[in-house]
DNA sequence: AAGCGAGTTGCGAACAATTCGCAGTAGTTA
DNA sequence: TAACTACTGCGAATTGTTCGCAACTCGCTT
């Protein structure tokens, strides 16, 4: 429960259904606040809808949570410790495959050098044709 | 006037309003439908908002714009010619920069080598914090 | 030049996703 | 336990985008 110690930090406190969020964030691996909502649910069916946005909006300011863009639209949740790598999205079947961030640590060095620029190839999904569209 | 023979191959037609949608997007380089509206409204009031994003939609199909997402919502359109850069959003000030798409070439190959992934540097931005925020 | 058919437009309504306002509820601290 | 204030549920409001439909017009054919 170290996120008890991150919440009361910043005056916000640990509710039942702060806590449902955050643990519905952690079992999809991503999920759009509507998915968590559902999650949720399955548990708790009285939980608004409204009440998860605010939390994953909460949570994120906190740094227990990040959303990151996979498609065009909307944002899906990740839970923190879990964004360690990128997201490969398929424009042709709308798969979404991971891969490790180190490939693109080159990438990233050069914007650095050439551009100052300080990125965090996470936040947005890489977006193309998967290997097996590609055929 | 290139784009008359792209429509007509596909029975689409050419008409004022998707005329004035094309150069709105070509004036602006990146836009929003909302702002390629308020452009094209300049000199042709009467447009509607449908029309727009009608028009944007066909416009993309035929491959004359291309739409990319530099926000956490919505998506921006460009003129196809002219999508020879990626973007450099940056978190904290909103500032768009731009950079040839070759200082992502290395990860480009490293995604098809490693994955078989064909990647479209394009579509979604590079997200980070810019050289001025980042002092 | 005139006519026709299918693509297109404007308009308003419908939708989907997200945000707000508010009154009641419930963590936390003292 | 009392008090303070964050938080919740609910419904309404916003914002962004899509639809349905009748009227219109581009581009093709006589
Ligand atoms: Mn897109
Ligand atoms: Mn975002
Ligand atoms: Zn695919
Ligand atoms: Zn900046």
């Amino acid at each position: 429960m170290a996120e008890k110690h991150e919440l009361h930090e910043k005056g916000l406190r640990l509710t039942p259904q702060r806590e449902l969020v955050l643990s519905a964030v952690r079992a999809l691996g991503h999920a759009t606040p509507e998915e968590v909502a559902e999650k949720v649910r399955q548990t708790h069916p009285g939980i608004n809808l409204s009440t998860v946005y605010r939390n994953l909006e909460t949570l994120e300011n906190v740094g227990l949570v990040q959303h990151t863009h996979l498609g065009h639209g909307g944002a899906t949740y990740h839970a923190a410790e879990e964004l360690t790598h990128l997201h490969l999205v398929c424009g042709t079947c709308g798969s979404v495959g991971d891969a490790p961030i180190d490939v693109a640590a080159n990438f990233v060095q050069n914007l650095s050098d050439d551009y100052g620029f300080k990125t965090d190839v996470t936040h947005f999904a890489i977006y193309g044709t998967c290997a097996a569209c590609v055929k």
